[in-house]
RNA sequence: GGGGCCAUCGUCUAAUGGUUAGGACGGCAGGUUUUCAUCCUGUAAAUGGGGGUUCGAUUCCCCCUGGCCCUACCA
């Protein structure tokens, strides 16, 4: 039975490469009827951050993807590790390593000054019994060390095909810190096997420890899991994605007012691709499981463009407002709720009015939304010349004779409603014998003072008959 | 310094020992639309370099170059 695991540390916020490494466990599990599991590796008693589990847990959820055992929390099994280490140390193939952590640095200094690899010397493995038995009776501190095999490890990614290290390039690495809690590799490849993990999908980062936890599971005597470093993710230059260099809280993504859907779907391309010439890019987490394979994960990092996730939150925001119409002014109505400033709430017909008008744009950019209407509250301060239009043949008289003749019809119109406006509006550049963006340009710059906005008919309608000729005499009063 | 991974348009990527190297995003141009947006059409844009193997290499091998990751009592 398929078995993969999610084993995120509690650091605040899901990442977004860590929300694809999710996604693709979950995917592989869920292709192959297997079982996704979660687990909180929480063994850094400094990063913990409050509060940060149980976010990460509902933003999982959030996205579906639902765990079918856990949270295991690592904190919480101590006592494993600490058994587990114990085997190692009677077979000999980890040791206690009393240290100082000044001794440590000035080594590690030397090692830089002579250019040279930069790694424990191993002089607490050679100590005698009496020498550790003193150490253990004064309660020096110390911490267990791996003996690292030196020996060539090799093992076969199920990306990167055959991969090999030779043991003697790497560091005796340390199992147990002095807290007596474990450090990633220890509790990592205990929780690993215990929990019966198969397939152990993670981040490129670790590619370089793997060797490491193959030596682990040989000393315990184990069979290791298969192994799937995933590409990845990275900034515009091609760096690991950081914190510094944009957003990487998939938290932050929600909160922009971006589809599920959306990032889900875009995370789900970034490193891998259905392959075999297929060319649709939307599917759903559904479809998702039924198409992903890991043969179709890339080896090559990504880098992660926002471009791309606009997109997708626009075609997943037709789709899915296509299906639902009372979803689409649900979201709306979440999205302006949170994005526009109180002072137009106040008006509130006109609010919602001028809402209807910018729909599109709201959900596309909903920090925008504010100025987006903020036109039909306070007439912005404009110059005579964005009443003309070169190309549309409108120039400064053309402007004044278009307003001129429009403010006379639209005095008359009784019933001030858009179907109205626009029978009115119409019929006048027909009457006046002009094309209609010399009636429309220069109105709809006179109503609006902007240089693009929404319509010439829908604007009028939410100003209001006063306002709108308020407005249109504003704009003779400076030609 | 040591170890490892990687390399197709600007970006995400498809494909194959033989293709006009395909798609998408973005760009540009045009069209629709009163403007912006939407929508539609078109267009530019890639196999890092050098050696092999082969009738033929972007694909397989080697070298180089470049990028990245790891090199903590972080994960």
């Amino acid at each position: 039975m398929i078995k993969t695991r999610f084993a995120p540390s509690p650091t605040g916020y899901l990442h977004v490469g860590g929300l694809r490494t999710a996604l693709y466990a979950y995917l592989f599990a869920r292709k192959n009827n297997g079982k996704f599991i979660l687990r909180i590796e929480d063994t850094d008693q400094a990063r913990l951050v409050q509060g940060a589990t149980e976010n990460l847990i509902k933003t999982l959820q959030y996205f579906d993807l639902n765990f079918d055992e856990g949270p295991y929390i690592q904190s919480e099994r101590s006592a494993i590790y600490q058994e587990h280490v114990r085997i190692l140390i009677e077979k000999g193939t980890a040791y206690r390593c009393f240290c100082t952590r000044e001794r440590l640095e000035e080594m590690r200094d030397k090692q830089v000054q002579n250019k040279q690899a930069t790694m424990y010397d191993r002089k607490c493995l050679y100590l005698s019994e009496s020498e550790i038995k003193a150490h253990l009776d004064q309660k020096t501190p110390f911490v267990i060390r791996q003996k690292i095999p030196y020996e060539v490890i090799r093992f076969k990614d199920l990306i990167r095909d055959n991969v090999q290290f030779h043991g003697k390039t790497i560091d005796d690495q340390v199992l147990m810190k002095s807290d007596n809690l474990p450090t990633y590799h220890l509790a990592n490849v205990v929780d690993d096997h215990l929990m019966g993990i198969t397939h152990v999908i993670r981040g490129e980062e670790w590619l370089p420890s793997t060797p490491k936890h193959i030596a682990l599971y040989q000393a315990f005597g184990w069979t290791p899991p298969q192994f799937a470093h995933l590409p990845l993710l990275l900034n515009a230059d091609k760096s690991k994605l950081s914190k510094r260099q944009g957003d990487v809280s998939v938290e932050n993504y929600i909160e922009k007012g971006y589809l599920k859907e959306a990032i889900l779907n875009f995370v789900a391309f970034l490193g891998w691709h259905p392959g075999a010439g297929e060319e649709e890019e939307i599917f759903t987490l559904d479809e998702l499981k039924q198409i992903f394979d890991l043969k179709n994960v890339h080896k090559a990092g990504a880098v992660f463009n926002l471009e791309k996730l606009d997109w997708y939150s626009w075609r997943w925001q037709k789709r899915k407002y296509e299906e639902d119409p009372r979803e689409r002014s649900e979201k709306l109505k979440e999205l302006c709720e949170k994005y526009t400033s109180d002072k137009y709430k106040k008006e509130t017909q006109k609010y919602q009015k001028a809402l209807l008008t910018v729909e599109e744009k709201i959900l596309k950019d909903p920090k925008q939304t504010d100025s987006y209407i903020e036109f039909y509250f306070h007439l912005p301060a404009y110059d005579k010349q964005l009443l003309t239009h070169e190309k549309m043949g409108v120039d400064l008289s053309q402007a004044r004779e278009s307003l001129t003749k429009s403010a006379q019809v639209l005095a008359e119109i009784a019933d001030w409603n858009e179907e109205n406006l626009k029978k009115t509006l119409t019929a006048l550049v027909t009457a006046m014998g002009i094309k209609n963006g010399q009636l429309f340009w220069p109105l709809r710059a006179a109503l609006t003072g902007l240089i693009q906005s929404p319509g010439v008919f829908e604007v009028p309608y939410v100003l209001g008959k006063e306002e709108s000729l308020k407005r249109i005499s504003l704009a003779l009063a400076k030609l």
